[in-house]
DNA sequence: CTTACATTTCCTGTTT
DNA sequence: GAAACAGGAAATGTAA
């Protein structure tokens, strides 16, 4: 189908209306929320036609030679495709021929288009692109640790809690020479499957990825575990200061918002558009985890199945996990641990004193007792 | 629009 | 000293 029209208007709609304060952005449309109205509303073409008229679209054309507006539909797909909250994408971001878009490493898609549209995109267009051109992102050694050099600055500049440690997989080979340090041995792409009685259902295979990236087991770098609100390009005024200059400025709680009108970028994409449907909370979440422990093996383990006590194995790539799950990529152990405290008081959890990332579930949880029949736990 | 809810974020202080 | 724990405070986004 040939959105370009639509995609266009919808770009240039969403930059022209550029938010001007978080209220604004609270309710800005979609990216998608526009597209698909103003698609229904205009001649595009007709569904299931994966190509306008006379255009046999941008499926059918080598990357090379795709148009801007080729581009556009590209992107645009994979928006519709992830879900992805593209409401903060500019026109300009998007505006380029295939030419150029092949052209592009993967550090600076990632940089262009934020690490998770930006990851699919690149990996996406891998398959695209002939091998005689785009098969080589890395061909050389300077190419290599040019590459290296701005996925570095830019995971630097982001702050991640992980990314000093990052390891890039796939399409960017950038692991054999860059090494950003052990990964997380998590059991293929964070795969929990959903788990049809449980919430995971509605989670799509690409909520459950890394975005091509692996998160390291050790959580040794969390020297920047204040500065994890990198919802936007690093821009001078967006970049929070190192963590000492706020002592005795920064009010106690959370911050409000940032407005989101920095320069077109979104790396905010994670933000949550929707709350999560109703039941799935964190600790069934947690529950399904132990419950299914075959999709996702050595995350956590039950310290005592009858009792309900169990134990974080790897406390940070569960957050990681339930970051995921809700589209906030800046989850760490320390604020999921938080929730769980919360949980006490409810008698959702029950404290386990004296065990380091142990809990037990309460009387007010349920689905992971061993039943006679077995009817929920396996 | 308001409110309730379930977090999320950040903090200080304590314990392991 | 670092990581985890504890819990206060305030903000967030969604559903009702």
């Amino acid at each position: 189908m040939s959105l370009s029209p639509c995609l266009s208007s919808v770009l240039t709609h969403a930059n022209l209306t550029m938010y001007q304060s978080p209220d604004d952005a609270l309710h800005e449309p979609s990216f998608m929320q526009y597209l698909e109205p103003d698609c229904a509303a205009h001649p595009c073409s007709p569904p299931g036609d994966e190509s306008g008229p006379a255009d046999p679209g941008y499926k059918q054309r080598n990357p090379q030679d795709w148009s801007e507006e080729h581009v556009l539909d590209f992107i645009s797909d994979h928006v519709d495709r992830l879900k992805f909250d593209a409401s903060h994408v500019s026109l300009a971001t998007c505006t380029m021929d295939g030419r150029h878009l092949c052209h592009m490493t993967e550090g600076q898609m990632l940089q262009n288009f934020g690490p998770y549209l930006g990851s699919e995109l690149h990996h996406s267009l891998s398959k695209y692109v002939p091998k005689t051109r785009y098969e080589q992102p890395y061909p050389s050694g300077s190419d290599l640790h040019e590459t290296c050099r701005l996925l570095e600055g830019f995971l630097d500049s982001l702050s991640y809690p992980f990314l000093s440690t990052l390891k890039v997989n796939d399409a960017c080979d950038v692991k054999k020479e860059c090494d950003y340090g052990a990964s997380y041995d998590l059991p293929g792409p964070l795969a929990i499957d959903p788990l049809g009685e449980t919430d995971l259902s509605d989670l799509s295979d690409s909520e459950y990825r890394v975005c091509g990236i692996q998160v390291p087991s050790s959580p040794e770098s969390r020297s920047s575990d204040s500065d994890l609100e990198f919802a936007y390009s690093p821009t001078e005024q967006d970049i929070k200061p190192e963590k000492d200059e706020f002592r005795g400025k920064r009010p106690r709680g959370r911050p409000p918002k940032l407005s989101r009108d920095s320069g077109g970028f979104f790396f905010d994409n994670q933000k949550k558009t929707k709350h999560a449907p109703r039941g799935t909370h964190l600790w069934e979440f947690i529950r399904d985890i132990l419950v299914h422990q075959e999709k996702n093996p050595g995350l956590m383990k039950w310290e005592d199945r009858r009792e309900g006590v169990f134990k974080f194995l790897k406390s940070e790539a569960v957050a990681q996990l339930w970051g995921q799950k809700k589209k906030n990529s800046s989850m760490t152990y320390e604020k999921l641990s938080r929730a769980m405290r919360y949980y006490y008081k409810r008698e959702i959890l029950e404290r386990v004193d004296g065990r380091r990332l142990v809990y037990k579930f309460g009387k007010n949880s349920n689905g992971w007792q061993v039943e006679p029949m077995g009817s929920v736990a396996s």
